[in-house]
DNA sequence: GCTGGACCTTC
DNA sequence: AAGGTCCAG
């Protein structure tokens, strides 16, 4: 409403509204953490520094905390010191919108100051940087731990963080998860945010053509001549997720269907009125602040379990990514494929699969193999079965669960975080080709190639050879 | 309790 | 098939 004022003015402005986060990347990369599935609103932005007469391209991502549209970035100074020269990153962010936050009502200046606070505040909080332990060092007790798996991948995953999310928010999220992929889930997301929620109204910084004095006269701004639209206006209209209310009144099955929600649609009008009949959002925040207790742990997961939509994984999910409950391992495919093949050295894992997943004969016939090693007895598992898709069981789920709770402790949620992200193509790229975990493909091949399978036995005991320390990831 | 299907789209 | 859930039997 209120866009009437100098768009120049702001954009200088802007210019110099970043602020610190106050850490660093041994406890939060971005890449490794804003565009890895947890939250679905994050979009990596390019920018150019322009303070660097080169005008550097620099990467940023952009979402929406709360009411807040919220860009952030890592910046990278280099330094120098007698004959070395070093590089520090410093994590900064910054408010886009200009009906919240960065304008105080009365132009009282201490109000201003106080909202500075709180921006930094919640914003530290999103990204749950006050825990009482770094994760730097939980990475290395992570390690020490567990130091076949993820003492030699934490190199490689060093800043995954996971994050704390407004609940209702991730709840509603990871229900349109199911049986999806991520492309899906983020258009869905962004289409309920845009059809229900909030109005944010950004300036946009329309940079580029300020100076083109660099060397390399590109532009790639035509998406800004194409929105001319908006570019007249200066403004970008970003949305807040839809509160629970907002959707308990307004959402309805048949928008999300033609939304493209297909079965998940009837979910969340569903769910949201039952949320507010329990009390909206102050209900879920209930669960978050309750003692952190093993008993209220499973308190939460149960209640969110009695949610339309909302099973097992999302469940863990929302308690894990919103609800402060860090012990919790979602245990979906993915991790159910990488417990299976990093944890489970005994087979017991395996033997559980009696359906027959996409792919493995063979994984079938080697848990049952390695299961008569142990004595358990469970029934042997027929070696033959149609391509069904693997489906994991709650019991399934609970196993493997346990098993990483009882291998990381308290925090085992944050390793299951960069476990995972260590499986996401860009840092599985990263990766030394023996750290991978095979995909059914590998997996495929070396069967057809009537391979035996060479590492499995030597797992648990082998010592960490000296994988050179690189210290650092791809990017 | 546990298991097998159906369920909406789309990459 | 994709980061499952619900509902019958």
């Amino acid at each position: 409403m209120k866009n009437k004022r100098s768009s120049i003015k702001r954009r200088n402005q802007n210019e110099e509204n970043w602020k610190s986060l106050r850490t660093t990347r041994d406890d939060l990369s971005l890449d490794r953490t804003l565009p890895t599935g947890q939250s679905f609103r994050w979009q990596k932005v390019e920018e150019y520094d322009e303070n660097d007469e080169n005008e550097k391209k620099y990467s940023t991502y952009v979402g929406v905390i709360g009411r807040r549209v919220v860009q952030i970035r890592e910046r990278m100074e280099f330094e120098e010191e007698e004959e070395k020269s070093y590089e520090t990153t410093t994590i900064e962010f910054r408010v886009l919108n200009t009906n919240e936050s960065n304008i105080c009502k009365n132009e009282d200046k201490e109000n201003g100051e106080q909202e500075e606070e709180q921006v930094t505040k919640d914003v530290r909080a999103y990204f749950n940087l006050d825990d009482p332990i770094p994760l730097k060092d939980l990475f290395e007790q992570f390690s020490k731990a567990d130091p076949y798996r993820f003492g030699r991948l934490s190199a490689y995953v060093r800043g995954a963080r996971t994050l704390r999310q407004p609940p209702a928010e991730c709840l509603i999220s990871f229900v349109c998860s199911s049986n999806n992929n991520i492309a899906r889930i983020k258009k869905m997301v962004e289409s309920l945010c845009e059809k229900y929620g909030e109005e944010l109204v950004c300036n946009v910084s329309s940079r580029s053509r300020s100076r083109s004095s660099g060397s390399s006269g590109r532009d790639d701004d035509e998406e800004n001549e194409v929105n001319d639209k908006e570019e007249i206006n200066e403004s970008k209209i970003y949305h807040a997720f839809p509160t629970v209310e907002q959707l308990a009144e307004k959402c309805d099955e048949q928008t999300l269907r033609d939304l493209g929600f297909g079965y998940r649609a009837k979910f969340i009008p569903a769910m949201a009125k039952e949320l507010v009949k329990r009390g909206g959002e102050a209900y879920l925040l209930k669960l978050r602040d309750a003692p952190q207790t093993e008993e209220e742990k499973y308190r939460a997961i149960t209640e969110l379990t009695s949610l339309p939509g909302v099973g097992p994984k999302v469940a863990g999910c929302a308690a894990l990514f919103s609800l402060d409950k860090k012990s919790v391992v979602p245990v979906d495919t993915h991790v159910w494929q990488l417990a299976r093949e990093h944890f489970d050295p005994n087979g017991e894992l395996a033997s559980m699969e009696t359906t027959a997943s996409t792919t493995k004969g063979s994984a079938n016939e080697e848990g049952a193999e390695q299961q008569r090693h142990k004595e358990s007895s469970t029934p042997t598992t027929p070696t033959k079965q149609k391509d069904k898709p693997l489906s994991i069981t709650p019991k399934m789920m609970k196993k493997c669960e346990e098993m990483l709770v009882s291998i990381y402790g308290a925090y085992a949620g944050y390793a299951h975080t960069a476990l995972f992200v260590a499986e996401l193509p860009t840092v599985r790229e990263s990766l030394p080709e023996h750290l991978r975990t095979p995909t059914k493909a590998d997996k495929k091949r070396g069967e057809k190639n009537g391979e035996k399978k060479p590492e499995k036995k030597k797992r648990k005991f082998l010592k960490v050879d000296g994988e050179n320390k690189s210290d650092d990831d791809g990017a």
